[in-house]
DNA sequence: GAGTGGTCTAGACCACCTG
DNA sequence: AGGTGGTCTAGACCACTCA
């Protein structure tokens, strides 16, 4: 065992990470303990803990008290996705952005949007329809749910001049949200509003956003398919 | 300033989260420093440390040595995709997993995967096309290429029995990745592969793979659109 | 029951950055 | 130049969970 002078955490992080790499530790395998580590490192105990829950943070290895520290088996791989305002994605791409409103209603929701939205049987929502131009060319289509129980402030704002999407994030802070994503083809309806061909490719994305137990709100993104790509790197 | 007297970084962490929430401190504001915070709450400069370190790490607050803690402006949503491996996706879902070989072929890369790869002129690569089936239902296509310079042990495997997929996460840990996601339309040839109809929706993810600065792998994964469909909660 | 991780403390030194 | 966060220490007590 070498003994390292120069304690930091993220070289106790690396040399556990390089003694997974090199098999000398294996998936399964238990580790040291972190007063073991600390003298091993010659570093305190705070320093190791540092270290290792960051380690377990990441999936790469599996902590329990009484039973030590294991290497994981399998991480599977995760990867952090940056899921952008529209506005600034558009603007970062050296595009303008112009936000157009095409319908706002409010309802009761049909049976579907009800159970998505885990809602009593008569209470109302707000449903918007509104689209997300890049130099004038059309870039997103939203379709919006809102509970209008749990943010009835929305009845005062006409959604003409901003988003719904910029309105709830600056009102509705440290929500929770449910991302899915998949591919469809455009229905005439969608081809038109999106200015594309019908039956050409859309990528989908529903969004789910709870605070404290309670829905707030639900929304399909769609865009086409061939001009957009969401980036993620882990 | 009420004082604390029971320490804890997960309550510091929630106060200071509510005093965004009920907008005592707005976007763009400074927060005490860690020292004032740490006589406020009653307890060590470390335990505050950890909590608003954790707040920065989640992009809630912005942080800069001798500037201080400011409210981020616009947090973006973020989500962790967990992108599992196949054959547990599969299984997951209580189905029969098979794995089938299509074609594997050593060669020079096309310059648009050399490019992909940064990889020098002649440098070999392993070019594999395989599928995998959910209860003999085509459910993923995948078409990989493998450096064959900074992975040639691989020239032995014949990936006749295990997906390159598992192969690779069990010989290559802790690699980097960049992920990304697009909506396709199916062509003849995939439609064939995956036994669909050409023009359907597919489900395209991308992912490049590196480590230490080199290229492992880059491989496109097909999933048939209507059926795929790839949560993430944050 | 005992061993492990989870957290906290009261100090300290340093690196970085802004005014 | 000085204030801020970033990290580290050497102790301590507690909570969980396995045997």
């Amino acid at each position: 065992m070498s003994k390292m002078r120069i304690s930091s955490f993220l070289k106790i992080k690396q040399d556990i990470m390089g003694k997974i790499k090199s098999r000398h530790w294996l998936p399964g395998d238990t580790i040291p303990g972190e007063e073991a580590l600390a003298v091993e490192y010659g570093c305190s105990r705070m320093t190791v803990n540092r270290a290792v829950r960051e380690l377990a943070e990441s999936g790469i290895v599996e902590r329990r008290r009484k039973a030590g520290t294991r290497i994981a088996l399998q991480p599977d791989r995760s990867a952090k996705l940056q899921i952008p305002v529209v506005r600034k994605e558009i603007e970062r791409r050296g595009a303008v952005y112009r936000y157009a409103l095409l319908e706002r209603v409010e309802m009761v929701p049909p049976d579907g949007i009800r159970a998505k939205l885990s809602l009593g049987p008569k209470t109302k929502v707000l449903h918007i329809r509104c689209l997300h131009f890049a130099d004038e060319t059309p870039y997103q289509y939203e379709d919006r749910w809102i509970n209008l129980e749990r943010v009835p402030t929305c009845v005062d704002e006409k959604f003409e001049k901003i988003s719904p999407n910029e309105w709830l994030l600056e009102r509705e802070p440290f929500s929770e949200a449910e991302h899915g994503f998949s591919a469809q083809l455009a229905d005439a309806e969608i081809a038109s509003i999106l200015n594309i061909k019908k039956g050409d490719a859309l990528f989908v994305v529903e969004r789910r956003t709870w605070q404290d137990d309670d829905t707030i709100t639900a929304v399909q993104l769609s865009y086409p398919g061939a001009s957009y790509k969401m980036l993620s790197r882990s």
